[in-house]
DNA sequence: CTTCATTTATGACTATAGTCAGTTTATCTA
DNA sequence: TAGATAAACTGACTATAGTCATAAATGAAG
């Protein structure tokens, strides 16, 4: 009974659509899944036109057709409705990065895979900013699970990338490369902090990109 | 004229007490300075007592003895006051933390000075969140002031400390110094926001942590 | 069809960060 | 000291995220 989750787990996760051998899914459920995904969609909408900042919750309750009320029934909070909205997109885009088997060197198959998220990224910096707080600073349990598989999804993608780059003789690296993905990662993180934050100009922030790559590879520059 | 700053510059960033051979001070100065402290006082101990989130702006205005308009005249918002109280401490902390000088291995040396800020960090897990979340992410311009001296601290003080290390004899690193100070920082940062957001326990933190320097810097773990 | 229990929906309401038009206080000049 | 100007102060006010008691809808059982 501890933390108390709306609506089941919100529609078991975006649930999936109609699985063979699954319930009959009534008219509850199907009520539930539609307004879920008319939320959301609403939500992107809103958040794409005027700005995260500038969208208000009744806004995105009117867009989508329901109750203020309702809407907290579906996400637990504006951030939370955020996180909804790019959190699979995310994922996707992060595995699509990783699907490209390439033979070039390991630091350029690196920056290959950080440029790709980037320009995911680059689309709206404003929300990239919000997102990149949202999505590492979850105050609330249930947003832990969005940036597990996240995570996961990058984490074992890049130590993968290692792995392979290593068993080809294209890198000597004796370090676990589950921590050298970890450590790959956080360089890029705040790199991407820095630019979206204003700190460094984009021309900066690929370069140091580059560098702070090779020095965790151990390659040179 | 762009982005308005209150009272100039917020009593010139809690300006120095009375530097000689300047200005003799008259009443109004030293009222705003006398007032500034107290709020900064005010909020301290109201954070300290009861946590960010339960303090309202109001309670730090009462306590202050100041209407409620005139403490954001003083701070822009709640989350600057936070960076206020305790901007100046982290930034101490991480000199002293650079200070002691050592003959240890680097590595060690490095887990020493993370450690040591650390320390500080781990005194209240609520408000290190908070701080990370908010010095990390400036919304406003004046705000970066305020991450880059901390951050110039901390870089200079890893690159300063990596030099030496070399030029010693104890490590080998061709790459920029600065580069790899940041790699390190980048790495701490990532770890610390895993363990205080409850992704990883304390030993994990420390374990990986390790892990991640020794990459770094390319010395076994 | 008619209870009845359970799930879902609702909007008036609360709490609070931050604003602003109007007021007070300090300083300067004559 | 009086008057004028500018700086600093104020609390009633606004805007909005999120809550909660109540109502409506759904489905199960008789």
């Amino acid at each position: 009974m501890a933390g108390r989750r709306n609506l089941e787990t919100a529609v078991a996760e975006t649930a999936s659509v109609t699985e063979p051998g699954k319930a009959p899914l009534g008219r509850r459920e199907r009520n539930k899944q539609e307004k879920l995904e008319r939320i959301v969609g609403a939500a992107r909408r809103l958040f794409h036109d005027r700005g995260f900042a500038e969208t208000t919750t009744q806004q995105i309750a009117e867009e989508a057709d329901i109750g203020t009320g309702t809407l907290f029934l579906y996400a637990r909070s504006k951030e939370d409705l955020l996180v909804m909205v790019f959190r699979d997109e995310m994922i996707e885009t992060a595995r699509a990065a990783f699907s490209k088997p390439s033979k070039a060197a390991l630091l350029d198959q690196l920056v290959d895979v950080f440029t790709s998220m980037l320009d995911y990224h680059a689309r709206d910096a404003e929300l990239a900013r919000i997102l990149l707080k949202e999505v590492m600073f979850p105050d609330a349990a249930s947003k832990q699970a969005d940036i597990t598989e996240l995570l996961e999804v990058i984490h074992s993608g890049l130590a993968d990338m290692v792995t392979q780059a290593c068993a080809a003789g294209r890198c000597d690296l004796k370090a676990n490369p589950r921590r050298v993905a970890e450590n790959l990662f956080a360089n890029y993180y705040m790199d991407l902090l820095g630019w979206l934050g204003g700190r460094t100009s984009r021309a900066q922030f690929l370069s140091h990109l580059r560098q702070h790559l090779a020095i965790t590879i151990g390659s040179p520059a």
